[in-house]
This record gives C-alpha cells, structure tokens and sequence, in this order.
DNA sequence: CTTGAGTCTAGACTATACTCCATGGTTTAT
DNA sequence: ATAAACCATGGAGTATAGTCTAGACTCAAG
C-alpha cells in the first residue's frame, strides 16, 4: 500500500494508541481508508487529522458520541458551519450550566466550612452531625 | 424488632431505593442495627439520618468513597471539625480546578463559535475543517 | 527459513453509582 | 392454609472512555 500507514505508524504519528484507534473505529469515528486481503488496516494521512480533530474536540467537552455527530456534519452536509454552529452553542450552554452548578455547590461548601471553622476546636462538627 | 424498621420502610421514609440501601451497605457507608434469624435487615431511624447525610454530601460533590471517610471520621475521631474540614477544604479547592477548567472550555468555544458564527452561510467550517 | 515485531479478533477489566433480574425463602393478611 | 407482598443473594447490565490480554496470524529482515 503506497503512502498509507499501517496502525502503528498512525499511532506513532498521531499520538493515539492503537487499541484507542481501534476503539474509535469501533465507536463510528473514524475507518481506515483500505484493508489488506489479510485483513490489516491502512490509513492515509488525512486519518491523522481526524484524529487531532477529536483530541481537539474532546478538549472542548464534546463527547465521543457528539464527535461522531460533529463527523457526520461534515460528511452529510457538506460542513457548512450553520450545523456545526447548533452544536457548538448548545455545548456552551451545557458548560455554564455545569459552571452554574459547580458555582452553587462551592458556596454551598463554603458556608459548610465557615461553619465548620467558627466552631473549631472540641465541638461537634455542624455537618457531620446531620449524621444523627 | 421493635421501632426497627425493614428496608422497604426505611426505603419509604428516606425516599431512597431498596436496591441503593443495600449498594450502600455493600459500599460501606451504611448498615442495618440488626439481622433477624432468617436474614432481613432491621435499621433504626438514625439511618434515615445517615441516608440524608449521604444525599447531602453528595449534593456537595463528594463521591461516595468520600462520604465513606467522612463518616469514618464520625467514627472514629469522635467527629471534631478539625477532621472533616480538611475534607471540606479539599473539595472546595477540587471544586475551583473544576469550575477553572470548565471556564478555559467555555472560552476556548466561544472563540470556534465566533468564529463560526462571522463565516456563516456557505463558507466551510473553520472547525470542521480540522478534519483534513 | 526462522525469528521477532507487528497485527488481528474477541472479550475481560477499570472507575462511578447505581438499577434490574432470577430464583427462592419469609411474612402478613384473609 | 394460601396468596400477596416482602425480602434475600448473586450476578448482569447501564453509561463513558478507554486499557489490557490471549491466542492466532502475518510481515520483514538476516
């Protein structure tokens, strides 16, 4: 196979390890360009891309499965960035709500804790005698 | 078993499931004040106290594993503050990594979506494009 | 031609927090 | 006494994102 990389290679120039590659071939994400008569996987060099694009997706808080949506975009609609667009704001929300989330637990905690250290010393402590 | 309640009523009165009870038990994090011959779990209505303890912590953002070493240190240490406010403190700074990173995420879409979003229409998708 | 490196598949295992199921014994109410 | 409701155990299944292993096959170099 001329100028196409055999999974190891893909691993060595990609980073990803090849049960990882193999798992998003698994999971819909990506296939290699040929299979030998043998049955082994050859990948051209745009599969390294496509894999640095679900680091970089990842990276971004999008899951597996999102990812593969996001691959599809590309397949099924030509790329246009009004698809991809949805997605990318709805992910953004799902980011602040978790931050919003987060946000309420850490002043939740706080207030724990600022209770906790004005009774320092021998007292019980507030919460863990909600322990009953 | 007098005022010992069984696991369906316990499960009633805490609204937690007959199936989580025993997970918990499993876990560690809880057991039944008695075992009558046969096998049925008997528990008094401090545990209803733990189980709330538990949903607590767990509103708190502590796993299951933490819950357990706080209630050891109730345990244990005779529940001073002291102990369980390392615990508190831990969690808060683990809650800021969180609401940090999660932060870097939202602005690093925002900066593909604004992208996205000044190309709109019939251009590629800047983001997409990655994908080789 | 043989050896070592590379690859194949299928399935098990990790962590977290449950949830559901089968099968069988027990308790309670009528 | 019998049926309905309850409880027991152990194990499998869910979701996410892999990692690791066994056992077999293939490829490249000396």
């Amino acid at each position: 196979m001329k100028n196409l990389l055999k999974i190891g290679e893909l691993s060595r120039e990609s980073g990803v390890s090849i049960d990882t590659i193999r798992f998003y071939e698994d999971k819909g994400l990506i296939k290699p360009t040929n299979r030998s008569e043998k049955g082994y996987r050859y990948y051209d060099s745009a599969t390294s891309s496509a894999l640095q694009f679900i680091i970089s997706s990842k990276e971004l808080g999008f899951t597996l499965s999102e990812i593969k949506d996001l691959i599809n975009i590309k397949v099924n609609k030509n790329g246009k960035c009004s698809f991809a667009l949805d997605k990318i704001k709805e992910k953004e929300r799902d980011i602040d709500k978790k931050i919003t989330e987060l946000k309420k637990i850490k002043s939740a905690l706080n207030k724990v804790s600022k209770k906790c250290e004005s009774s320092k010393g021998d007292s019980n402590c507030h919460f863990l005698e909600l322990l009953g």
